[in-house]
Parts: structure tokens; sequence; C-alpha cells
DNA sequence: AGGCCTTTGAAGGCG
DNA sequence: CGCCTTCAAAGGCCT
């Protein structure tokens, strides 16, 4: 690949990329030059690793509102700024402040508001997706999607199995399930975890519908043992469910709120059932649900990134009336990818806690379970090997500066140790994490993220949106809290790092994205073709798993749709369609 | 009807 | 222990 050795700050927009655990080898050759690029990056994501459970209990909320990111711009290089500000125009501001003060730490629904009910506001709310909401008429939190954790759980079409006498069969309507005295809260347990509002949405009833539908069948392991339930919840649930099938009244959630990642594949079905057919079958529908609860599986958490496009999926549909989700999604990629490190740090704390308390919900579940489900239920194929194998291909044989992206999905961020100690400083790690394994500090949590006694600054202090809050652990942030203003800053890798790797693409090179975007939606409809050009196939670089080619009629459609995305995309300049359309061509 | 596409991050398995 | 694979969300598109 044509890399610009333009010193540190050229590889500081790629730092994050070049993390991927595949070139891991080079990485460490190129860490010492790289180092602050990556500590950036890893900063963003150590303060979130760093951050201890002490975090919960501090008023993050205040810290949250005043966020005022006083990054130092002087790491940034020019390129990167340019493309910041370009976002933000683009985004309409998506950036300029974060929308909603407290968060991520307070997320008190607003029950008052029309949107959670149906889950409207849900960006991705099925039942009016075509519909770009855009939001918080009523201050709604904009992570609020996010707090319905999956909007299936919150869509009236297809609400948890849970919520089926909770959902006016007729209106379609989701009536509050949980009695008003019910916190809005989500104590997870009586222990320390529940004295903290949980950040996450799901935790919160909205509209009190449970975001966690309790499918009390079919896991592995007795997750729900986590969970209390309250009486009205239990009552419901031993109206839904045969006694066997029941959680013992104990092991639910006080709140009774499920954890929305347990979902039934029959969710939609048995939203149409409704109480009604309950009074006529139970005893086949207790059949029923113990077939199906072999089906239940409980779902990731989301990580940071999905946390972000969860919420920001809504503004892109609204601004770029694109609605296809590669398309989004790719732009949310390189959005992503623009977040300031504070703005980062809020996804990234927010997917922490939701692990947290997911492990807490189910803390025999592993994601190892719906594989395994999956594999049974042969749920679906995918055929990544192959596109990755290809798409590696493409980038060693492929790589035309002027028509190549900025490879987006090559970068594996830091993760955990990885991330606050940097790939340097691996003797810090702790053992899993070396091996790329589920950090054990991480997991433990609490102080044992205490941050090593490696000085190097590796570890980048706690954004700034939330200092005190996120610096849960003292040891951690604190301890290198110089790292952050001496390393500069690198979120944002991507952007900056196309620019230098191809310079010439600085004069008005189509986005990578918007290549990508036109190709995307092109390529799918010609995954077997292979690009015409490096061109085509260096855009695949960018996402790996991008075939090259695209039909016209594909690109009729993209093209729409990438004229809107063009004007979201930094660095945007005027010609991108036209090397669209070359591509396509 | 079901899979694919697309993104990043997390995690587990395999060699 | 590095690499690979899968899954998480989402919705249009394709077979």
């Amino acid at each position: 690949m044509p890399q610009l050795n333009g010193g540190g700050g050229d590889d500081l927009g790629a730092n994050d990329e070049m993390i991927s655990f595949k070139d891991e080898g080079e990485q460490e050759e190129k860490i010492s030059e790289n180092s602050s690029a990556e500590r950036d990056l890893a900063d963003v994501k150590s303060s979130l690793v760093n951050e201890s459970e002490t975090n919960q209990n501090s008023s993050s909320d205040s810290e949250a509102e005043r966020r005022p990111p006083p990054r130092s711009e002087t790491f940034r290089d020019k390129t990167r700024e340019s493309l910041e500000e370009a976002a933000k125009r683009q985004d309409g501001g998506l950036f300029k402040s974060p929308p909603y003060p407290g968060y991520p730490f307070i997320m008190i629904p607003d029950l008052t508001s029309p949107y959670l009910p149906n889950g409207s506001l849900s960006p991705t709310a099925r039942t009016s997706n075509k519909v770009p909401v855009v939001q918080h008429p009523h201050h709604v939190h904009p992570l609020t999607p996010l707090i319905t954790y999956s909007n299936e759980h919150f869509t009236p079409g297809n609400p948890p199995p849970h919520l089926q006498t909770d959902v006016d069969p007729k209106t379609g309507i989701p009536r509050p399930p949980h009695p008003p005295d019910i916190s809005p809260y989500y104590p997870l347990s009586p222990g320390a975890v529940g004295q903290i509002p949980h950040p996450l949405g799901w935790l919160v009833p909205q509209q009190g519908q449970p975001v966690y539908p309790i499918t009390t069948g079919g896991f592995r392991h007795p997750y729900p043992t986590a969970l209390t339930v309250n009486a009205s919840m239990s009552s419901l649930l031993s109206s839904r469910f045969p006694p066997h099938m029941v959680p013992p009244h104990h092991s639910l959630h006080a709140t009774g709120i499920p954890h929305p990642a347990i979902v039934t594949s029959n969710v939609k079905q048995e939203s149409s059932h409704s109480d009604i057919s309950l009074n006529s079958s139970k005893q086949s529908d207790a059949k029923k649900e113990e077939e199906k609860k072999k089906q239940v599986h409980i779902k990731k958490p989301l990580n940071a990134f999905m946390l972000y496009m969860k919420e920001m999926r809504a503004k892109v549909v609204a601004e770029c009336t694109l609605k296809e989700s590669a398309a989004i999604n790719q732009i949310l990629g390189r959005r992503w990818h623009a977040l300031s490190r504070e703005e980062q740090a809020k996804y990234y704390e927010l997917a922490r806690k939701e692990r947290q308390l997911h492990m807490q919900l189910y803390p025999g579940w592993s994601a190892r379970d719906n594989y395994a489900a999956n594999q049974q239920g042969k749920r679906k194929k995918r055929k990544r090997e192959k596109q990755q194998a290809e798409s590696n291909e493409h980038r060693e044989y492929f790589p035309n500066p002027c028509l190549s992206l900025p490879p987006i999905t090559d970068l594996s961020a830091p993760k955990k140790c990885r991330a606050r100690f940097g790939l340097d400083q691996q003797n810090n790690w702790c053992g899993p994490c070396r091996r790329k394994k589920k950090c054990i500090r991480y997991i433990q949590g609490e102080g044992s993220c205490a941050s090593p006694p490696s000085t190097d600054g590796s570890l980048l202090d706690s954004p700034p949106s939330s200092p005190s809050s996120v610096v849960p652990s003292p040891s951690s942030k604190e301890s290198k809290p110089q790292t952050e203003q001496m390393q500069p800053l690198s979120l944002t890798m991507k952007p900056a790092h196309q620019p230098l790797h191809h310079p010439h693409l600085l004069a008005g090179p189509p986005p990578p994205s918007l290549v990508q975007l036109g190709n995307s939606a092109a390529a799918r409809k010609t995954p077997g073709a292979s690009s015409h050009n490096g061109a085509l196939e260096h855009g695949d670089v960018s996402s790996s798993r991008q075939p090259g080619s695209s039909v016209a009629s594909s690109m009729a459609r993209s093209s729409a749709s990438l004229c809107h995305s063009l004007s979201l995309l930094p660095n945007t300049s005027p010609q991108p369609l036209s090397l669209v359309t070359k591509s396509i061509e």
C-alpha cells in the first residue's frame, strides 16, 4: 500500500485501523511511530475500560452535561479538523453538542413521550421506518432509541412475549405493564449494581415496557436468576407461561424488566396473539412456548458502535433519506471515526456498562451460546470468510491511491488492556487480553482495572465529558492523565489517514465513503463480479466485504442515496459521483 | 421467506 | 497466542 510516511501524524490517521488483529505484527513495528496515535484511540477506549464501577456511583450526569470538549486541537491534523468540521456541518449538528445532557448515565425515560410507547422514537422502528424520525421533541434523549436496546421489543408490531398482555390487540398500543410505583430504574440486584441507575435504556422500563423480554425458557443457563420480578410481572409471566417456565419470583429482577437481549424467534407472532388468545389455549401455548423456548437466545450486548448506530441511524436516515442500512452503516462508520474521542467515549462507556449489566443479568451467558444456537437453527450463514479473503487480496493488489479508500474495517480498535496500554505495553496486559480474550481486568470491572505502573501515558485520561464520572478507578485513568495532553488525539484516524495515504485525494477525490456507498449498493447486486479496476476494488478495501462491481440499476439506486450521503461525508467533493459512475461503468 | 449487505466492537474457538 | 469467525442492529434488496 502506498502509504505516505508523513511521520507520526500520518499514521495517526490510520492507527486505529491498523490495529487490526491481522496486522498486529506490523503494527508493533510501527508502534513506536504510531504509538501516540494508537494511544489516542486506545485512550478513548481505555478510558472506558478503565472506568471502574465506581463510575456508576458517580454523578456522571453532571459530567456529561458539561462535556465541553476542551480537546486539544493541536493534536489533530488539519485533515481531521476539516473532516470534523465537514462532519459537523453535514451532520446538522450531530457533533456540535451533546444533545443529551446527562447522558449516558441518566436515562430516565420520558414516560410521557409519545415516541417511546410505540417505539416510533426508535429510528429504526419498523412500523414507521419510512418516517425519518427526528428527534426529541420532548427532550427525549437521542439515545433513547438505545434505551430500547432492541427496537423489536418496542415496536408495536412485535412486542416481547412477556408484553403480550401489555399490548392492546386492537390498537397495538402498548400499555404500561408495570405499576407506577415501580422505579423507572432497573436495580439489577440488591447489590451495588442495583444502586446505580442504569445508563442503559433497556434497563429503564419505558412506558412500562420491559426491554428485555423474559423468556423463561430456553436458556442454557438460568440467566433470569439474576432478575427479580415484581408481583405484576410475576403474575404476567405466570399467566403467559406454565409454572415451570416462569422463573421463580425471586429470580427475576425487582422491576420485572426482562433484558431486551432476550429474544425469541417468535416475537412477532406472540405479539399478534395477545392476551385474548391466552385464555383460549393456554396449554397449547405452553407447549408452543416450550418448543420455542429453545429458540430463545440472549442477544449480545451492543458494543459502542452499535449503540452509536442506533442513536444516529435516524438522523442519517432523515438527512440522507437513505434507507438501506448498509449505506447508512457506512456513513455511520465514517462518522464514528470522525467522532471526537469524548463522544466515542460515551458510547464505549455505555457499551461497557451494558456489558456489565448483561453479565450480571446473564452470568452464564456466552456469545458462544448464540452462535451455537444459530448453528443448530442454521439461522444464517455468512459468507464473510470468502469475502474477507477477497477483500484482503484486493488490498494487496489494488492499491490504487486515487480510488483507494481508507481502510475502514482494517482497524481493530484496541480493546481492554490493549486499549489501555497499547501494543507497546503488552507486558501490562492481562493474560486474556494478550491472547485477545476477554479482559480479566475489565471483567472484574472494579479497581482491578488499576492502571499499570506504566507511565508512558498510553492510557489516556477519561474524556472530558465525564472526567470525574468516567474515572471510576483513580488508578486507571488518573495514573496517566498527562498522556492525553501529550499525545496527539486521533480517534478519527481514518479521515486523517486517508488523505495522508493518498495525498492526491486531498485535491478533491471522492470521499471513500462515497465510493463505497455507491459501490456498496451496486456491489451487492453483483457480488460475484470482480471490480473492473483497482479503484473499485480498493473501495472495497475500506469495507473489506464489499464486492467490487455494480450494476446500472443498482447504481441508479445507489446514486440517489449517494447524493444524499455525499453531503454527510467529510471532505466531500463535488466529484464523487463521477467516480462512482466510473466504477460502475 | 430468508439471506445479504454494511459498519465496528466484543468474544470465543481453532491451530 | 495469533488469527479467524460470528454476532450484535437495521432495513432495503436480492434470490
